[in-house]
DNA sequence: CCGCACATTCAAAGCGCTTTGGGTAACTGA
DNA sequence: TCAGTTACCCAAAGCGCTTTGAATGTGCGG
């Protein structure tokens, strides 16, 4: 059932029966009425293409994720915001159209997205500092929200990041207070903002406190359980192990608290650990106490805010770029203790 | 840039532009040339919305799903099966379009979807037992394939799908052999079909053995980590508890991991474990030896499979529905051993 | 030199929708 | 009664592409 068909059926013009549904004011209530009744009965909705046509606009977010051996893109965290910016698309009736593309052809990718009229915004996401993409949309005209931030970029663009320097220069500054010294740090791949920023956070609070950074106890990969396993077996097996862990995900951590264990040492009193808990609805920090102390900040609802942003944005091209800054919680599990006596 | 301004700047017809770059045969190949390079120098893409409407193709796949406080389908699993799928979209040329709905409202998700032209097919997940929505598919003959199968359907439908109850008994077989009796079964929701057809696999091993199924020893729901946990840690609470446990996934069994040490019991030694391993990046089952012994298969290229019988069966609707049935590989890891001496 | 086949190219219709720019009829006030 | 509104509805253009059907030019055998 098409517009042409539906409007025969009436015996109305197509030109009565689109402005009946769409709520324009130049129509008789009762043939508004006798229209949508149509239309719901025979289940007409209009095809989106043509109307995409017509309108110029996709009703549909896009969501570039390039994919690589490098680095996962389609993850565990990537997986929840997309839920949280789902529901919000769902309920402006847009879609979601997400784009796998290999690494090299990104800036491609959202040319051709822009030419092609596929989408009428896009999100940014894992930016890295000084992001190339940040530039490259706003040249495009793009409409995009920025899921993180990125340093070093001129350009005034819409984002929504958490603090993560703060998050984390708390964290250690925690750490510190409950008497650690030697505290290793297990961060995401450094290329990308936020582990920048994290490190920066932890660097800081060491330095206040008047410790120097010690290599050996800082690593940054793909953030897996296995390297999270695998970076806390290495640094325990040191001369000076730490005896506290910081690290960038509670997908990390659960491979830090493996390799803990295996060490026969007790989490939250041979070893203490805090880590940056996205609230993943799957991996949920415990249900009652949280496991792991934690900074704390949802990355589904992350997901509902930047698309909350780009519908606003694209609604009303005219609004100028929303800058979000969340402060993390810091949430005290079971996961934390004075260091012990050495 | 688009063919009427494409076609002006080299004073041709549309229709000659179109077909040079679509490699039609009518074209003279000189021309031909001149057009993709004006096209490539003006980075021209074809409006996708205006080349759908002509075309009746829409290049994209749908993939419907639901949100609901009563089941994350957007979990890690899936964010795996997409990252597969979506890579062989994009060979393809395909986009992928999420689009989340409420529960009550996915069968009508499906009919707008037809009725709007906005895909080509969808991929159907999570399947339930005696599924609507491959009835209802067929009905609307959009193209589709199921992720999984559903018991009871009486249509015959494409489909890639593990064999889960000769895995999981395989798994519980290898249990009893190691001379485990109490042996608990942590399975996900039970009206999916996976986990129906695991508890089939779970139970039938069981009775080959002469042991009858202990309730309490069986629990199945959403599958985070805190309930393997809370699972794990209740059964090992009880005056006969389990020797043995296997889980539906993964992340429970990280779960349950924890329990155990928990209760200061030695995983591989006291408990023996073996998950379901759907080989998902960012919890890839350690990186040597695996952590878990485990029924092996790989969601990923599940996904990439799915996408190419779906697109196959949409570049050549004759087709008569593929069904894939895959054995998942037992692999040995560090995590189940003898059943202890009482 | 003619007629025919073949190779190229084009104009125009059509995909299903929105929207512009009228129309017509009914209603208003003088 | 009549001009001026107002309310309602319509025909047709246009969004950017593909594709049908026709036109043109070219080369060939006779």
């Amino acid at each position: 059932m098409n517009l042409r068909e539906l409007s025969e059926l009436l015996g109305l013009s197509q030109t009565t029966v689109s402005r009946a549904l769409n709520g324009y004011p130049e129509v008789n209530e009762a043939t508004r009425r006798k229209v949508q009744d149509a239309a719901a009965l025979h289940n007409y909705r209009p095809n989106t293409r043509a109307q995409g046509l017509a309108t110029g606009r996709a009703k549909a977010i896009g969501h570039v994720i390039p994919y690589s051996t490098q680095h996962e893109m389609v993850n565990v965290i990537f997986a929840d915001f997309i839920a949280g910016a789902g529901e919000t698309y769902a309920e402006h009736g847009y879609d979601l159209v997400m784009s796998m593309v290999s690494d090299e052809n990104e800036t491609q990718a959202y040319r051709d997205l822009t030419q092609k009229g596929s989408v009428d915004g896009v999100i940014v996401h894992g930016p890295s500092r000084n992001d190339q993409r940040i530039e490259l949309l706003s040249e495009l005209g793009l409409p995009f929200v920025v899921h993180g931030r990125s340093t070093d970029v001129a350009i005034e663009y819409a984002c929504v990041d958490v603090n993560n320097k703060r998050a984390i220069e708390r964290a250690t500054k925690l750490l510190l207070d409950l008497g650690h010294t030697r505290i290793a740090l297990v961060n995401g791949l450094e290329r990308m903002d936020f582990a920048l920023r994290r490190k920066e956070g932890y660097l800081s609070a060491l330095k206040s406190a008047g410790i120097e950074a010690d290599p050996e106890l800082m690593r940054s990969s793909e953030m897996t359980e296995p390297f999270g396993h695998g970076s806390a077996r290495d640094m325990l097996r040191l001369g000076a192990p730490p005896t506290a862990f910081i690290c960038s995900s509670i997908v990390i951590a659960m491979g830090v608290r493996r390799a803990v264990e295996e060490s026969d040492l007790k989490l939250g009193e041979d070893v203490s650990v805090i880590c940056f808990d996205d609230a993943i609805s799957y991996f949920p920090n415990g249900d009652g106490e949280p496991i792991f102390t934690a900074t704390r900040s949802s990355v589904r609802e992350a997901g509902r805010r930047c698309a909350e942003i780009l519908l606003a944005k694209i609604e009303d091209p005219t609004t100028p770029p929303h800058q979000e800054l969340w402060e993390a919680e810091l949430v005290l599990g079971r996961s934390t203790g004075p260091a012990p006596r050495p």
